[in-house]
DNA sequence: AGCACGCCGACT
DNA sequence: GTCGGCGTGCTC
């Protein structure tokens, strides 16, 4: 009897591909093969075997098993419950979970040994390089070694007494040493880790919350719990997911140090050769601590244990472009598909996992006090209608004194401002014309270091004209409201003897540059730093006393569901900079509108009022984490075309109970890349399957070829 | 994702 | 008269 092989292959293909299995192949599932695509061989994998011939048409062949290592079983099950998860094709996932496979081996390195056979002819040279030899050298390493010329070596090669053979190096992850101590722990600490590691001996899948406010060490605390689950099974992995790793090298150093052993790595900088021995030695259970971003969370964990997604809020864990899913959810769902435990750390921990905290659901592990004898910064709000700032300046008297003061004791402050560049907004003062991206109609932003004015959606570029090109006046261009390097000009002009940085993805153009300038923030080198949101999380500043945020108002605006959310945890991330050794710090909030509720909340250092207003109000609308939200995009750049779709999609949404749809309406950022953006929104009771309804209307309807359609469940941009 | 097929502009 | 632009559609 002939065998079929379904192959899934990395390509946004509905499903799996039916394959003959070539007489004697020996398929099992999770193999890598080689599959004719059309006219051309593409890498796949086997989801499924069942015996049987073509059908009704004849199948192509598997052309080849692949030597590489087969996906686990789990790995597979993850890939294809992704999918399904984010109403996408099964092909997505799984490119990201070969990114590793498919990525160069590491260069083979050429080694001499002697093959036994003595040297037809001795001379005292090549008698030295007999002795050193054995010891794996390369073979200009061995003609080092043995102080001769290489010419000898060689001479030995061909004389048949050395050989070369050349091996890829195996990856080795030198292996956790638990018998390490972990640090002292406070007791608000030790009944965290306890519980953690309770959690873990369950030995299979749980979720913690480990909640602890910021400076309260929750990264000793997980530590224990890798340290139990490594210890209690000796094959278990673990994976530690970090937001925007590239910036987090304090968090891996940290773990180097518990372990006595680096972790291994996996992001998108992380070279391919590494890439590959890191995705090997992962698969075959020879590296047992992984620290990635959130594509991490698709490599072929042969016995996970353990999960651990810290800063849990952050919204970088949600992918929004190509497949689009939310690490943080997925976690969960791999945990649950490994028999895993799950910990979700935060300080300020998202709404969703609060209220599965709240339901029991999670277990809830709450850390109160600050560690050592860090105090919680104080919080003050400055009303700038009272104490507004000069014209044409930023910063208001109040924390303009802060910030005096804070120097004069020989102190740091942080002063942050989530907005890059110069200015956001330039425009004409003849015409009043505002410089406008020609491909996403959005605001060009004035970059001062450059010269240039930059739209920060899609990176496009000019320099900045000298005279307007809507009216032709010269030196007409007026610079609008501030951006960090605004600040930073009215920092120097204020404490011209202060040492300024400005740290923004701008001046921190790659993780090396963001590590150096941590760190000199951190050896004190910097007096005043101006931010962005880069610098608001994770990094631990000993000497920084005051931060300062200039506009606490600005991500309250644009209004979508999670502004106050996501308000509350950057400010409370930022202002938990200050004070995390002995000296007390202090955040002042600069704002139009102190009464706002978000704010007093933080003034108050009282978050669980502002959660359970939160929850109070989400509730009463249904939305997240009450009910579910679902956005399908509709993009073209064909406007006709996409409006008439738009209608027909909109009219063929399936009624039912519990869903409401919304839309269509142009998406906030309705010009992208010269397409064109609509968006549909539904939103739907928690006890609705949105993906089978959101899967089900996409079925309904064919877009033209000129229109994309994209899912986006749980959307988090609004963008 | 590739890669081919298919209809409209500037070249040997 | 052809070469070639990339829009549209298919790949077991």
């Amino acid at each position: 009897m002939s065998r079929i092989a379904s192959v899934l292959l990395p390509m946004p293909l509905p499903e799996a591909f039916d394959y003959a299995e070539p007489e004697g192949m020996g398929l099992e599932v999770g193999d890598q093969v080689a599959a004719p695509l059309g006219p051309r061989l593409v890498r796949g994998v086997v989801t499924a075997i069942r015996d049987g011939a073509g059908g009704n048409r004849p199948l192509k062949a598997v052309e080849a098993r692949l030597e590489e290592p087969p996906l686990p079983p789990n790995t597979l099950e993850f890939i294809d419950w992704a999918a399904r998860y984010a109403v996408d094709m099964p092909g997505g996932p799984l490119a990201i979970a070969l990114r590793g496979a498919r990525a160069p081996k590491p260069r083979a390195v050429k080694r001499v040994q002697p093959t036994g056979q003595a040297p037809s002819r001795s001379t005292p040279a090549r008698e030295r390089v007999m002795q050193a030899a054995g010891e794996g050298h390369s073979p200009a390493d061995l003609a080092r070694a043995a102080g001769v010329s290489s010419g000898v070596v060689k001479g030995l090669i061909d004389d048949g007494a050395l050989a070369v053979v050349a091996e890829a190096p195996e990856a080795r992850f030198d292996p956790p040493d638990l018998s390490r101590p972990g640090p002292a722990l406070n007791d608000s600490q030790a009944a965290a880790a306890t519980a953690l590691r309770r959690l873990v001996d369950g030995g299979d899948f749980q979720v913690g919350l480990l909640d602890g406010v910021t400076g309260s060490g929750k990264t000793e605390v997980y530590l224990e719990a890798v340290a139990h689950a490594l210890a209690r099974d000796p094959e278990a992995q673990v994976l530690v997911l970090l937001p925007e790793i590239a910036l987090t090298q304090a968090a891996i150093a940290r773990i180097g140090e518990r372990f006595g052993a680096a972790p291994a790595e996996w992001h998108s900088d992380v070279a391919p050769p590494t890439r590959r021995r890191v995705w090997e030695a992962v698969q075959a259970g020879r590296c047992r601590i992984v620290v990635g971003a959130r594509s991490a969370l698709f490599l072929p964990f042969r016995k996970l244990a353990l999960i651990v997604v810290d800063e849990e809020h952050d919204a970088s864990y949600k992918q929004e472009e190509g497949f689009i899913y939310q690490a943080r959810d997925l976690a969960v769902v791999r945990g649950k598909i490994e028999g895993a435990a799950v910990v979700l750390a935060s300080a300020t921990p998202s709404l969703e996992s609060l209220r599965n905290a709240e339901t029991g659901r999670y277990a809830w592990l709450r850390l109160s006090a600050r560690h050592g004898a860090a105090q919680l910064p104080e919080i003050e709000l400055v009303d700038l209608r009272e104490h507004p700032p000069q014209v044409g300046r930023w910063l208001s008297p109040p924390l303009v004194a802060a910030v005096a003061e804070t120097l004069g004791r020989g102190e740091q402050a942080l002063l942050f401002l989530n907005r890059r560049g110069y200015a956001p907004l330039v425009l004409c003062k003849a015409c009043g014309e505002r410089m406008r991206s020609p491909d996403t109609d959005s605001w060009l932003v004035e970059h001062r270091y450059t010269g240039r004015l930059v739209c920060h959606l899609t990176g496009f570029s000019m320099p900045k004209p000298d005279k307007c090109p809507y009216c032709g006046a010269k030196e007409s261009l007026i610079a609008i409201g501030p951006g960090v390097e605004r600040v930073q000009e009215e920092v120097r002009a204020l404490f011209p003897e202060a040492r300024t940085a400005v740290f923004s993805s701008d001046t921190a153009y790659d993780a090396r540059e963001a590590r150096r300038m941590i760190e000199a923030m951190a050896a004190g080198e910097i007096d005043i730093m101006v931010a962005t949101q880069a610098a608001a999380k994770g990094h631990d500043f000993p000497n920084l006393t005051l931060v300062g945020v200039v506009d606490a108002d600005l991500s309250l605006r644009g209004g979508d569901l999670r502004a106050g959310e996501r308000t509350f945890q950057l400010l409370a991330q930022a202002a938990g900079r200050a004070g995390r050794r002995e000296r007390p710090g202090k955040a002042m909030l600069q704002t139009w509108a102190p009464e706002h509720p978000v704010l007093q909340a933080l003034a108050a250092g009282d978050r669980d009022a502002f959660v359970a207003a939160e929850m109070a109000e989400r509730e009463i609308a249904g939305l997240p984490p009450f009910g579910r939200l679902g956005a399908v995009i509709l993009s073209s750049e064909n406007p006709q075309a996409l409006e008439a779709f738009s209608r027909d999609m909109a009219a063929a949404a399936p009624n039912a109970d519990g869903v409401e749809v919304f839309g269509p309406a142009d998406a906030p950022l309705a010009l992208v890349r010269g397409r064109r953006r609509k968006r549909l929104l539904v939103r739907a009771d928690r006890t609705v399957d949105l993906q089978a309804y959101l899967s089900t209307w996409r079925a309904r309807v064919k877009p033209p070829g000129s229109v994309r359609v994209v899912i986006d469940v749980d959307p988090y941009s609004f963008l």
